[in-house]
DNA sequence: ACGGAAATGAGAACTATTCTTGATATCAAA
DNA sequence: TTTGATATCAAGAATAGTTCTCATTTCCGT
């Protein structure tokens, strides 16, 4: 076996693995992962940026608008996808971090885009470390953090 | 003069010079400070904490709800409110950073109540310079960074 | 005081999102 | 396979936070 043909898991890998992680996610609360569910998956996947609504349905028009809401829904409640609101007309959906990695957002306040960026990984303990502290002083339990950086984008 | 007397500005002070400072922001866009508006300012500088529409409204009934979005919107575009997005049923608003201090937020994903907290300068330092440099390769201009801790607050 | 621009407040309108409803699909057990 | 219980679906209605309209009032410079 060559570094060539395993290096790391390929796309269509990448993608049976979040499909299956989201199917046992799904069925650990008695819910299915039916092929509506599979579609919004494979859009976000497949766009590697987090979505609106609109772009969603407009990307996979097999999708109905209220059987799209009520399924991220789902999925979001299920941990699989993350929901991200930032104040303009509309939230933004993409695949959750267990699935797609701890990183943040770098928001467009003129266009609304949002594309998604890395922190390096001894700033993100600090800020971990940081943030732990303060909540304890206040009896608060932590459950994750996001840290966006808010601007204009390069085509704004 | 005692150090009793002025140790350092106090509540009247402090609220006097915020009132100063939104005051000539608005000056500068054409837009009166007018008794409303300054309602609003001392709803939230007095709450200390942000607050949602309902809240400020309840606070004082001498707001009329459409006055008070329309004047939320004209002390946030000229940057003396900020308002913060949460994704829960209503927008939180509160005196914007260069009245209230940088700082971050402790946001209750039960209550929806939001906590300011203060991260260590050196923390934060880190974080600026790392959020910099990512945004300069993208051709991405910062305009200030938003770093939230989501969890549930003691009450919750 | 006067004229005009800005602000007000009550309610209507807008729209992103959620809910309702009746039909359809799926699974497990017999 | 059949059956029944349950989950899901899709279309449109309903909800609700926020914004808009407009007639009236306030404010500022002259």
């Amino acid at each position: 076996m060559t570094a060539q043909s395993r290096p790391v898991p390929g796309d269509k890998d990448r993608l049976a693995e979040i499909h299956l992680q989201i199917g046992s996610r799904l069925a650990g609360q008695d819910h299915r992962y039916t092929s509506g569910r599979r579609q919004l998956v494979d859009v976000l996947a497949h766009a590697g940026q987090p979505m609106t609504l609109p772009d969603i349905v407009a990307a996979d028009r097999n999708l109905a608008q209220s059987s799209a809401y009520r399924n991220l829904d789902v999925l979001v409640r299920c941990g699989a996808i993350r929901k991200i609101s930032t104040g303009g007309d509309h939230a933004h959906f993409e695949l959750a971090e267990p699935l797609l990695g701890h990183h943040h957002h770098l928001i467009c306040t003129s266009c609304g885009a949002i594309e998604d960026i890395h922190l390096d990984s001894d700033v993100e303990l600090l800020v971990d470390q940081s943030l732990t502290a303060i909540a304890s002083q206040s009896g608060f339990t932590p459950i994750h953090h996001s840290l966006d950086l808010h601007g204009h984008c390069a085509d704004c």
